[in-house]
DNA sequence: TTGTATGCGTTATCAG
DNA sequence: CTGATAACGCATACAA
C-alpha cells in the first residue's frame, strides 16, 4: 500500500475524508468518538499528509520564509535557532534564504518563495525594495521585521534600537576614561550605519567627538578585517585610545592586532564589542560588548507568526540590548 | 489580474496550458517559435510558478533537503552556503532541517520533508537509524552524505577521512617535538570519534600514547568548553605539553586557557585544531590547524544532486584535508 | 458535528 | 512537436 492518502485512512476509519482532515487539522471541530478512531485510524496506515495538496487547496503553506543577510554571520544562525524553536511547536517549518545584505537579491527571494503563499515571513531591517513591499501586500502574508524598530513596520517588528546600542557602548568608553575614542565598521548595512550614528552621538555629548575616530569598510566583517581597520585606525589617528566595534568579530581582530603591536588592553587601550557572541567572554583579556537578544528575537518573531491571531502584540516590540563589562575595558 | 496561472500564459501566447509548462521545463521540445512566444507571454503576464501544484502533480519538489547536525556550528554553515551555491545555478532550493547531533531527530526531520518526495537530501555521516534508511529507500530520492567517507553509502558520500585528518595533525605535534600530548573532544558524535581514534592512532605509532591523555565530554563544544576540558588535561596529565583538539572552538578555548595560567604557547605547550575555521588564523599566536574541505564538500554534493544522471560522479569522493602550520606549533 | 461536490495549478499519458 | 484529458491529495463552501 504505497503512500497512503487521506482516502485511505477515511477508509479505515470509516468516516468521510474531510473529517479526516478536520480530525487532524482542527480536533476540536471533530466529536472524541470520532476523533480517536482518526487518530487510530492514522497510526495504523502510517498516514502523512501531502504538504504540496494541503498548500495547493488552501493556497497556503506551512512553512516560514526566513530571509536573513549572511547566512555565514552566527548573529542570524542565533536568530534562525530561535525562530526554529518557535515554529517547532506550532508543526511549522522554516525556509531559508540568504540575501547576502543586498534588498534586490532578498526580492527575488521572496519572489520565489511567495507562490504559494507562505504562512509568514520574516525580515532582516527596513529596507525593503518597493517592488518587495507591494509582493508583499499583494499576498497578504503576515510579516514580521526583525533586528530594528520603526513605527510603521509593514505587520510587526521586533528588535532593539542599533543607534541606542551603540551610544551605550560608546558611553560606556567614555566612562572608563578613555578620550581618544575610534569606530571600527565593516560590511556596512544600514543597521551598521545607525551604530555609527550612536557612536557619533555619544562622543558628541562628551565633547570628544573627532572626525578621523571612523574606521568603516563596506567588505565583509571578520576578525582579519578588525586586525586591519584597527591598523588603518591608529595611523589615521595616532592618539586613539579605545574603540567601539560595529561586531564581535571586528573586536577580536582589533585585540588580537594590539596584541601583535604590544598595545596593552585594558590599560593603554579599551575595546567594546557588539552581539555577545560567546567567544568575547572567553579570550584574553575578556571583551566587553553590548549583547543583542538574536535568538529572543527570533523565537519572539516565530511566535508571532504561529499564533492565528497576533493582536496580542504590538506592532512594534523592543527587545533592549545590555552592557556586559569585560576585562578590556576594566582599568 | 491576480496570480497568472499556466492557463493565463497559454491564451496570452495562443498555446495550449502544457505547451507553456513544457516551453519551461523542457525548452528543447518545443520549436522555437513557440518557445518564443511563451517566454514574451512569461514576461508580460508576469508568470510565477506554484510550485505546490508541481509538486502534486509530479510527486517531487525542486527542493534538497539538508538535514545538519547543528545550525549554530560554522563547520556546517559553511556547508549549507556551498550546498546553497551549487543549488542556485540549477533553480533549486534547499530545505534545511537541524538534528541536533540526534539521528532520531533527524529521523523525524525526514520523515516530515520526504512528503512530497524532495529532489535530493543531504546528510551528515553515515549514522542514519534503520527507519531513516528504509524511508529513503521507499521515497527513491538520491541522497548525499558528506563529512565522512564509507565503502557503502546510501547513495554517494563526500567528504574526507576524520581519522586520518586527525592523524595527520597529531603527528605534526609529534614532529614537533612535543612528548606527551594530550586530546581535547567536545560533542563526541562519531566523527569526533573517529578523529579520536586517529588521535590514538599517531601516538601509537609513535609509541608516545598515554590513557591520561584524553579530556572529553558529550556536552556542545564551544570556546568556554576548550579551556575547561584543558584544565581537565593537565591535572590529570601534569607532563602535557600539547593538545590536539577536535574543533577550533576547543583550540580557542585552549589557547585563552593558557594565557590566563601562565603557559607559553608554542613553547611550553603545542595546539592543533581542527576545521581551520578564519579566527584560528587570526588569533595571537596564530593557530595550527587541520583544514577541513567544508565549502567544497557542500558545494560537490550539491552539484551532483543538480544533474539527473549523477553517474559521472564515483559513488565516494574523498576530498581530503591539509595541515595549516601556525605559531602555535611553531618552536 | 459530519458529509458532498468541486476546484486548486500543474504534469503524465496518450493521441494526433 | 502539440494538444486534450485525467489525475495528483487535500481543503473550501455549502448542505444535511
Amino acid at each position: 500500500m504505497p503512500k497512503p492518502t487521506l482516502v485511505d485512512v477515511a477508509k479505515v476509519a470509516g468516516v468521510s475524508a474531510i473529517t479526516v482532515s478536520r480530525a487532524l487539522r482542527s480536533p476540536d471541530m471533530v466529536s472524541d468518538s470520532l476523533r480517536e478512531k482518526v487518530h487510530e485510524a492514522v497510526r495504523e496506515t502510517g498516514y502523512m499528509p501531502n504538504k504540496s495538496a494541503s498548500a495547493l487547496a488552501s493556497n497556503r503553506t506551512r512553512s516560514v520564509v526566513v530571509v536573513i543577510p549572511s547566512i555565514s554571520n552566527n548573529v542570524f544562525t542565533d536568530v534562525m535557532a530561535g525562530v526554529a524553536e518557535a515554529l517547532a511547536t506550532a508543526q511549522l517549518t522554516m525556509q531559508i534564504g540568504n540575501a547576502g545584505y543586498d534588498p534586490e537579491e532578498e526580492e527575488r527571494l521572496l519572489r520565489s518563495f511567495l507562490n504559494p503563499a507562505p504562512h509568514g515571513v520574516i525580515l532582516a531591517g527596513v529596507e525593503q525594495t518597493p517592488e518587495t513591499l507591494k509582493m508583499l501586500e499583494n499576498v497578504d502574508v503576515p510579516v514580521v521585521q526583525i533586528m530594528d524598530l520603526d513605527d510603521n513596520p509593514i505587520g510587526k517588528i521586533v528588535g532593539f534600537s542599533n543607534t541606542d546600542a551603540a551610544e551605550a557602548g560608546t558611553r560606556h568608553l567614555v566612562e572608563q576614561g578613555y578620550k581618544h575614542i575610534g569606530f571600527l565598521g565593516a560590511q556596512m548595512d544600514p543597521r551598521s550605519q545607525q551604530r555609527l550614528a550612536g557612536f557619533k552621538r555619544a562622543l558628541e555629548k562628551a565633547g570628544q567627538f573627532d572626525p578621523r575616530s571612523t574606521a568603516t569598510t563596506n567588505l565583509p566583517s571578520d576578525v582579519q578585517m578588525g586586525a586591519t581597520l584597527l591598523g588603518k585606525l591608529v595611523s589615521q589617528y595616532p592618539e586613539c585610545d579605545a574603540v567601539f566595534c560595529n561586531n564581535d568579530d571586528l573586536a577580536l581582530g582589533a585585540l588580537f592586532e594590539c596584541h601583535r603591536r604590544g598595545i596593552r588592553v585594558p590599560l593603554d587601550f579599551g575595546i567594546c564589542g557588539f552581539n555577545n557572541l560567546g567567544i568575547t567572554g572567553e579570550c584574553f583579556p575578556s571583551v566587553t560588548t553590548v549583547e543583542t537578544p538574536r535568538k529572543e528575537i527570533g523565537r519572539l518573531a516565530g511566535q508571532i507568526l504561529s499564533v492565528d491571531a497576533s493582536e496580542g502584540y504590538d506592532k512594534t516590540i523592543d527587545l533592549g540590548y545590555s552592557l556586559v563589562q569585560r576585562e578590556s575595558t576594566t582599568r
